[in-house]
DNA sequence: GCAAGGTC
């Protein structure tokens, strides 16, 4: 018998198809059925019948026609005149088909994508996919901020109808990043294929609107950098005592420019014996718990603490979610849903490792967790749901799984946790009438750092001295020093700069990164960003012509030309015609200086594939000797 | 051979 549906649930991803048929089966649990290795739940809903699967993220994307993917054959600059076509991605066609198939078998239909542009997006995919197969179905939309069975059951009993503002935006930016990415990437790397054979087979010079400004920021600092001129400078340090402990103390001025000043400074106190505490300051401060955890702050610290780079990160993280040890790991939401259960969440962990007495405290009393205030309404923070042991996880997982698990559970433990209570202690003495300073701290409680070491500060404990109290000068030297040039980007401040301009989402920041490694214009090295050569020229002679594609403001600008669509005041196609006037102008811009540009970035190439260069002319050298060794 | 965005 064909089975007919009353109604078919269709997710953005498998775990939310199934969280959908567990909270609404009634009576009895889903039944598991498979369609071209598709995992369906089939069950029971007030007295109807119901499917729910999931189709993972998109189904279609954007490509041009055939005949302008032809590099050589056809003018990057007639791209911006073309329309883009939406193509069936390449192994989304199992969902397609399941959808085609499907489309027979109900007439309604329940889009239950994630909460945003993009889930609406995919919303649409789906309705134009089964409407070509069946014209009747009616279609609904599940808005839900949280997948908890009281959030799912809100959503169903109050549905609404999809947004076509919403689904454009996504489209409308697609359709620009592949136009302006594809023109950029494919006028920069035929300028220097025609100059020169340098590029080997199957490499180029890409542009992106999100990859371009992250190699910016990354350039930018490093010429900053080297523009650096170190400087030297002078400072004096005192050893004091109480008798008891000998502190180190600084001459109050932190930068003497000259040694002679510093000399002078010091003769007139060497021969002093005593100094004089002029004031004693031990002012205590409270230190809250780290907000809950969402994507991007988990690659920071797991960058920072466990020096662990993001993509791999990110894809721990996403075998850890599969395997339902961790929540869903893509999220912006840094504060915890009322639906959610902490305490239940809390009791999994009050045997792990040393802190199951510390968790057996916290969920004693009453808790206020820590709270963010960003929201993305459709996923939680990050944190853990199951508790296995160091060396289950070891072994499935490797080391680094095991760090980053138990960074979750102990940052989610941490977000439950009282604040840290700290001291700040600073000591003003005088020698003679020179003043130096002595700063300590003390920790009066751990709070969370109980639980979470990772960036606990560390103790330097001075004693409670009153003013007019007498120390012992035990030495007074003159320190040299030197100005120390910026450092490199590290990653997590790259990941901290990406999110303030807006450049990329949580879940692509981190290939934005490696898109930029894998083109060989920069590296990452001990937690570093380091330009090459190529990286360098690219970005420095892209911003000395048309320095309005490379600015880390770029995106953030058309991010918000793109928003107007959602916003349902401008049609999308005014949108996309006016970003493609404005970097068709940055294009021709750019072309005008192709000459010198393109002499640039070939001498840089040279630098970066320099090795595959010398061994594609050796090998067609000798590829010439063995042909004239035939004809002979 | 392009981009960036979903998700595995």
């Amino acid at each position: 018998m064909d089975p007919f549906y009353d109604t078919i649930i269709i997710a953005e991803k498998p775990g939310v198809a199934k969280a959908f048929a567990y909270s609404l089966s009634n009576p009895g649990r889903p039944k598991i059925i498979s369609i071209n290795r598709i995992t369906l739940y089939s069950f029971k809903y007030k007295n109807k019948k119901i499917l729910s699967f999931g189709v993972s993220g998109h189904i279609l994307n954007f490509d041009f026609q055939k005949k302008y993917n032809n590099w050589k054959n056809t003018d990057p600059r007639t791209l911006f005149f073309i329309d883009p076509i939406q193509i069936v991605r390449k192994g989304s066609w199992k969902y397609y088909d399941t959808l085609r198939k499907l489309s027979q078998k109900t007439n309604h239909v329940i889009l239950a994508l994630d909460a945003d542009v993009e889930g609406e997006s995919i919303a649409f995919e789906v309705m134009n996919i089964m409407k070509k197969y069946n014209p009747n179905i009616k279609f609904d939309r599940a808005w839900f901020s949280a997948i908890t069975k009281e959030d799912i059951l809100n959503a169903v009993d109050n549905l609404t109808k999809p947004n076509p503002n919403l689904a454009n935006k996504a489209f409308a930016r697609m359709i620009v990043d592949l136009t302006i990415g594809a023109a950029f990437t494919r006028i920069l790397t035929l300028m220097i294929e025609k100059r020169s054979n340098v590029l080997p087979r199957g490499k180029f010079i890409s542009y992106g609107p999100c990859q371009t400004p992250v190699l910016y920021l990354v350039v930018k600092r490093a010429l900053e950098r080297e523009k650096f001129k170190k400087k030297k400078y002078y400072s004096l340090n005192a050893k004091l005592t109480n008798g008891i402990k000998i502190f180190n103390a600084v001459y109050y001025k932190e930068k003497i420019e000259s040694f002679e000043e510093a000399n002078s400074i010091l003769n007139r106190i060497k021969n002093t014996s005593k100094a004089t505490v002029i004031k004693a300051d031990y002012t205590t401060r409270n230190i809250l718990p780290p907000e809950p955890l969402n994507t991007i702050e988990l690659e920071r610290r797991c960058s920072r603490f466990l020096n662990i780079r993001p993509q791999e990160t990110l894809n721990i993280a996403e075998n850890l979610y599969q395997d339902g040890l961790i929540s869903y790991p893509r999220t912006e939401t840094t504060k915890y849903p009322k639906t959610i259960n902490l305490i239940k969440i809390a009791k999994k962990f009050i045997d792990y490792q040393d802190i199951g007495p510390f968790v057996r405290k916290i969920i004693s009393t009453k808790i206020s967790p820590r709270q963010g205030s960003e929201d993305d309404k459709a996923h939680p923070p990050i944190y853990p749901l199951k508790n296995l042991p160091k060396d289950k996880i070891i072994q499935k997982y490797g080391r680094k799984g095991w760090n980053i698990y138990n960074l979750v559970v102990r940052h989610f433990i941490a977000t439950l946790s009282k604040p840290a209570v700290i001291e700040k202690q600073k000591i003003i003495a005088k020698i003679k009438n020179e003043k130096f300073i002595i700063e300590g701290l003390k920790i009066i409680e751990e709070g969370f750092y109980t639980v979470y070491p990772y960036d606990k500060p560390s103790e330097n404990i001075l004693p409670y001295l009153l003013p007019n109290d007498t120390l012992e000068v035990i030495e007074i030297k003159i320190i040299e020093k030197e100005t120390k040039p910026p450092p490199y980007l590290s990653e997590s401040q790259l990941l901290k700069l990406m999110k303030k301009y807006g450049i990329g989402t949580d879940a692509t920041m981190q290939d934005h990164i490696q898109t930029n490694i894998k083109r060989k214009y920069f590296v990452v090295d001990k937690k570093r960003c380091i330009p090459t050569p190529l990286g360098k020229i690219l970005t420095t002679s892209l911003y000395e012509t048309v320095p309005e594609i490379v600015e880390p403001e770029v995106r953030g600008k058309m991010e918000r030309k793109l928003q107007k669509i959602a916003e349902g005041i401008v049609e999308p196609n005014e949108v996309i015609q006016e970003i493609k006037r404005e970097f068709l102008e940055y294009y021709d811009r750019l072309r005008e200086n192709e000459e010198e540009l393109s002499k640039k970035l070939i001498k840089a190439l040279i630098t970066v594939y320099s090795n595959e260069y010398e061994k594609r002319v050796s090998r067609r050298y000798q590829n010439y000797k063995d042909k004239q060794r035939k004809r002979r």
